[in-house]
DNA sequence: TAAAAATACTCCATAGGTATTTTAT
DNA sequence: ATAAAATACCTATGGAGTATTTTTA
């Protein structure tokens, strides 16, 4: 077995150009030296010192071990220079799943100073859907997620959440634009722009429509929330999004966020949620905090709910 | 202190996924495994694999400390694999230092068979007086030297040596050309081109010198054996050389060797020498070998020692 | 002859084994 | 409840120290 202390012993040895300083440098008997050099060389079969001379000297194997053991401790220092950075948090990973049209200009702007505040550090950024982004947190495929809250998943854990209610949303000159809130009638009358089934949204309105026994045929499906802003806009469309995914737009005026009559009950809540079980540290940790600190303020309904523009 | 076996077993056990899986592999109990992730971890001040799980997972520093780990495998394989061509003799280094003009046809031809029979060898050649190269061999600046004997020096032994006279060399219309031989006395009446005094052909002649009571002038002197082989092709000249540094041009008609008179209790022997004590491995060993085997032929007499052309 | 390295012998630190407890699924 | 990992305790291997011999310059 070739021990990593008789490399060393090895080491000082052809450095310094004899045992005696290698073992008074090493704080150890000249002795082990002597023995750790015998086994090293024994055990790579073939010597590493010219013998029988005062002054040691390195053959051609010891040069190429002495190489080596040069190359591997520089190579542990960088190992231990990127821990020390990982501990200092300038070096890391981490990975952020968000549902359903969450990444709002003020999500992206947290990330970015993150990311100033970390120099080195790499993020990604996946979006899914609800269930998705569950599912990449359960599999340790992401560290945390934003989405919505799913109250059937025991193995996520809610580190904060808020409410985030879903609003019709129409352009400002739309006819229902004046009303003061829609029901799942009104909707199947208009023109809808929808996400596939698989999203949260689609879930909580499947549910109103079951209880209700009415069935929404939207004219045009989408898994891109800007594509439904965009559609909207044009003015002929409806669609059903949270108020966050819009909070720009409502800002400008460019759409107007309609309460939805019937639905309230299902009153949706945005989560920072991780698996349970999983205690994150480093570079995850920090964005952790990062995210419950500021999750108020990200997802805050800063403006009123109802009708704007 | 961060041991080889340490890294191991945590190697082993990301690879396969656990510690029982490890422990089979490595063929040591679970609890080994188990107590030396935790010194590894301790030692280096942070989590390798997140606990609290059923199948673990390497964290940031895991995976660095795994890469880490992998490169110093394989850098140790290189190192293994490097070792193993030595002892094939199919890498490794060799000096030799060649005195004085050695260095003819015939010895290029062994050094280019030895370079061909071992690929991946590098083999230097260096050219210097005689003492000169006595001083690289005594001082390990090269494995051997083919040079003249040098009676009054203990350190160098030498492992086989053939006469090798030296001869007044001139052209063959040169006036001295028909004559049986020259003396000392001869030579000081024509124009010289010798070596500087550090050569050995210079401390032969010297010591001639002395007991002759002569002074040998050279109107040139040169370091160079094949600019004094030039010079005197050209007529005017006559120097001194072995009978080896001329073998070609004696073959070829050029130049005309005569004995020195009164010189010859002086007889030079060549020989193949290295530092006493010094045991030669590997690639040095093997030159050592093949040019004490091929000594003879390589600088034998093989035409007449006198006068030819 | 002196200095360095190798060897012989003893001791102890630590790695490994067995048994048990803890923990996550 | 089960399987994996951590912990406790004991044993034994092997590395380090002291003393001595060998070897080179």
């Amino acid at each position: 077995m070739i021990t990593d202390a008789a490399l060393h012993y090895f080491y000082e040895t052809a450095t310094l150009g004899s045992m005696r300083l290698a073992s008074d440098r090493i704080g150890v008997a000249v002795s082990s030296v002597s023995r750790q050099i015998a086994t090293l060389e024994k055990d790579l079969g073939i010597p590493l010192f010219e013998r029988g001379r005062r002054t040691i000297r390195l053959t051609e194997a010891g040069q190429l071990t002495y190489e080596h053991y040069k190359s591997q401790m520089a190579s542990r220092e960088h190992l231990f220079a990127q821990i020390q950075q990982l501990l200092e948090v300038k070096l890391g990973h981490v990975e952020v799943a968000v549902g359903e049209g969450f990444l709002c200009r003020a999500f992206m702007q947290l990330i970015a100073d993150f990311q100033h505040r970390h120099p080195g550090v790499s993020v990604t950024i996946r979006t899914a859907t609800t269930p998705d982004a569950a599912r990449l947190v359960i599999n340790d495929e992401a560290h945390m997620a934003v989405i919505f809250t799913m109250a059937g998943e025991p193995r996520l854990r809610t580190r904060v959440s808020m409410a985030q209610p879903l609003h019709a949303v129409c352009a400002p000159d739309h006819p229902a634009a004046r009303s003061q809130g829609l029901t799942l009638a009104d909707l199947a009358r208009h023109t809808l722009c929808l996400p596939p089934n698989g999203f949260r949204i689609r879930q909580v309105l499947a549910a109103a429509e079951i209880r209700q026994h009415l069935r929404l045929k939207p004219a045009l499906t989408t898994d891109s929330i800007h594509t439904m802003r965009a559609i909207v806009k044009q003015g002929e469309s409806i669609t059903v999004l949270p108020h966050i995914a819009i909070v720009d737009d409502l800002r400008a005026g460019e759409l107007v966020a309609l309460p939805l009559i019937g639905v309230e009950e299902e009153e949706e809540r945005i989560a920072l949620v991780h698996r349970i079980g999983r205690q994150l540290e480093g570079v995850p940790a920090r964005m952790l905090t990062t995210l419950q600190g500021r999750f108020r303020a990200l997802f805050e309904l800063d403006s009123p709910a109802t009708r704007t523009g």
